[in-house]
DNA sequence: CTATAATACGTTATACTATAACACGTCAAT
DNA sequence: ATTGACGTGTTATAGTATAACGTATTATAG
C-alpha cells in the first residue's frame, strides 16, 4: 500500500527532486536537475512522473505544465483518493503552491454535475491568485 | 461593450470556427481549417485566442490544450464576468464540453481561498468525466 | 498636413512540452 | 531455458506556444 517503498531509482530521484523543491518544477527543470543522476532524456523523466501520477505522489498542474508533489503523501506516504479531491492554490507572485482537501467544493461540484447527469471522474481545480504571506509582503 | 462587434478579420475568423465547431479545436487544428483563409503561421492563431480570451469571447481548457466559444457570449455577445465562473464539463467519449455558471462552486473556492488568506485572480476548473448522452449511449 | 502612437497583420525562427518506437538488462515464475 | 513483466536508455519526432522582426493602416495631436 505505501507506494513510497516500491520505487524505483528513477522514480524516486523525481520523487525527491520534487519534494526537495517546495514548489512546482516544469518536465525539463527536473531533467536539469536530475543529469548528474544519470537522467538524460525526457522520456525518463516523463515515464517517473506517470508512475508518480497514478500512485498519488506527485500532480500535475495543468494551468502551469508543471508537477508537484503530493502534500499528503509527504507525511503519511499514501493517498487513498478515496473521494477526495485536491484543490491547488497558486501563487503567482512567489510561485509556491498549497494543496487543499476541498470536500465542500467537491460536493458543490457534484450537485453541477448531478443536475447534468455528468459522470465525472477527474476534476481539475487550480486557483491563480496571492498567497497570505505574499499579500502581506506587497504592503510593505 | 459588445466585444462582438470590434472584431478584427484574423479575430472573428478564430472565433467563428470555434462556434462553428461545438467541440474544443486546438491551436493548429485552428490553423488546419483556417488556411485557406489565409492563416499560414501560428502566431496568427494565438494571437487572436489571445484577443478573445482577454475580451471573454473564448476559454482555453488547460488540461485539454484546447480552446473553446464561451458559451454565454454565444447568445448575449457580452460576459461580464463580474463575480463569475465557469465550470468545464468535459465527456471524454464525445469530445464535447458544457460550460456552467457554477455560483456555488465558487463559493465554496471563496470559502478556501478565505481560510488561506489567499487573494483568488482565476480559476481554472475542468471536469472530466462521461456526459449523460453519451452515457445512456452507453448503455445499449 | 505630417508626426506620432496604437493596432493589426505577416513571417521566420525558436523555445517549450510530451510521446512513439526501438533496444537492452534483470529477475522471477514457469 | 524460456517466457513475461518491468525498468531502463536512446533517438527521433510530434504537438504547443512565443520571441522578434518588419509592414500596413488608421486615428489623433501638434
Amino acid at each position: 500500500m505505501a507506494a513510497s517503498a516500491d520505487l524505483s531509482r528513477n522514480n524516486r530521484l523525481v520523487l525527491d527532486a520534487l519534494t526537495g523543491e517546495g514548489t512546482p518544477l516544469s518536465a525539463y527543470q527536473l531533467l536539469d536537475r536530475l543529469r548528474d543522476d544519470g537522467l538524460r532524456a525526457p522520456p525518463q523523466i516523463y515515464r517517473a512522473l506517470k508512475w508518480l501520477a497514478e500512485h498519488g505522489l506527485v500532480h500535475k498542474l495543468e494551468s502551469a505544465n508543471a508537477y508537484v508533489a503530493c502534500a499528503h503523501a509527504t507525511c503519511c506516504g499514501g493517498h487513498v483518493e478515496s473521494r477526495g479531491m485536491a484543490v491547488f492554490f497558486l501563487c503567482e507572485r512567489c510561485g509556491g503552491v498549497k494543496e487543499v482537501a476541498g470536500n465542500a467544493v467537491a460536493s458543490a461540484i457534484d450537485d453541477e454535475a448531478q443536475t447534468l447527469g455528468f459522470i465525472a471522474d477527474a476534476t481539475v481545480l487550480e486557483v491563480h491568485g496571492t498567497c497570505a504571506q505574499c499579500a502581506s509582503a506587497g504592503m510593505a
